[in-house]
DNA sequence: GGCCGCCGATGACATTTGTCACCGCCGACC
DNA sequence: GGTCGGCGGTGACAAATGTCATCGGCGGCC
């Protein structure tokens, strides 16, 4: 504790970056030692500067945060992961926290909370927005087996049954009765009302 | 020029708000007058204390940046508007300029970039972002008719054909005639397909 | 007036999709 | 060994959807 928290800040959009760079600085016991605007240099960056605290974004270009939380979890398991998002959706928090994330908060926090928190997770504490755990609960597991959230996911941009056929190697008879099945688990009318009940769930 | 540009800035993420607010501070011409977490409470800031520069976030809860924009030029026309977008769409560009705003960025731009683009927009200059808008120029307008378009949205969920009409207070043929226009017009095939390829170009 | 495009509708038709039953093959679990 | 669930598939049928031609009404434009 004597030594001041070594903090990487990862975030594509420079702006909100840079500023929540600069208040950081003002904590005298927080330091940013490195700043990414994508997932893959965030790993750089943390390789080479071995901070104490990754924030991560949720939503960055190349690898989003969750992948950079994983990744990180094996190459620097004594750096602790906290994750940021925008307008964040619950399913992500449970698939955060299964990747040893400690830290999950909504960027409608202040600074100073933020800055609180890097100080609890540094110290092995956890945080979890209040918010977002209620709605994470509420939202429960996804009923999909993982083969109905792969092909849903395939469905996601509208595409017909023999296209996500074609993608999924599957026929296409297995395909429809994939969908059909998820569709039913959801209570949704057809597949497209499937894939979003899943977005909203975060299940997808 | 001899005062300093009063600005008011309205982002629903306290983060960023407030970490933008202490960055436009450090700049010795700039005052942050105003914040506002939604729309509503925005046009409420701005009638309170009539700031030269609002600078809005194009998503807040209860009325977006672009409604706020709109507003604001009736009842402010004195007061410059700059939307500030995090991941945007090139159609909301065009829209935006149709209300008046003066400048259009994302939030990759630097801090510093920032301040300056308000002392510009102040000034009674523009600036749009060069990204977007060769993205809006390449996108162009949107082929649909209006009722298209309408109809279209109300299928943005998923609905069957059936609700579309019903919402819509149309039979269920010309929904589909629309629809299949719309699909063909846009090069999609189906429906949905055409509801996200309308989202990506902001015509939805 | 004539032309054109948008709006709303109808009817017919082909295609796609949803639904269901049923099959075999695993692998896990009791 | 038996049971169960997930995975992948087939076939058949009904329902939803997409497509096309065609109609009348309306308003704008030349």
């Amino acid at each position: 504790m004597t030594d001041r928290v070594r903090v990487l800040l990862a975030d594509d959009e420079h702006l909100i970056r840079g500023a929540l760079a600069a208040l950081l600085a003002l904590e005298d016991d927080l330091t940013v030692v490195a700043e990414a605007a994508s997932g893959p240099e965030a790993l750089a960056m943390a390789a080479a500067h071995r901070p104490d605290v990754a924030v991560l974004d949720l939503q960055m270009p190349g690898l989003d945060g969750l992948e950079v939380a994983a990744e990180l979890r094996h190459r620097l398991p004594d750096c602790r992961v906290m994750i940021v998002t925008g307008h964040g959706r619950p399913g992500y928090l449970k698939r955060a926290l299964e990747v040893g994330v400690r830290g999950f908060l909504p960027k409608t926090v202040s600074a100073s909370d933020l800055a609180g928190i890097i100080r609890t997770v540094r110290a092995g504490g956890r945080y979890v927005d209040p918010e977002l755990a209620a709605e994470a609960i509420s939202a429960g597991d996804s009923p999909l087996t993982p083969r109905e959230t792969d092909v849903l996911e395939l469905a996601a941009d509208g595409s017909s049954i023999a296209e996500i056929a074609d993608r999924a190697s599957l026929s296409q008879g297995t395909v429809r009765n994939y969908l059909s099945s998820a569709a039913g688990k959801l209570g949704a009318e057809n597949r497209h009302a499937a894939v979003r009940i899943a977005r909203e769930h975060g299940w997808l």
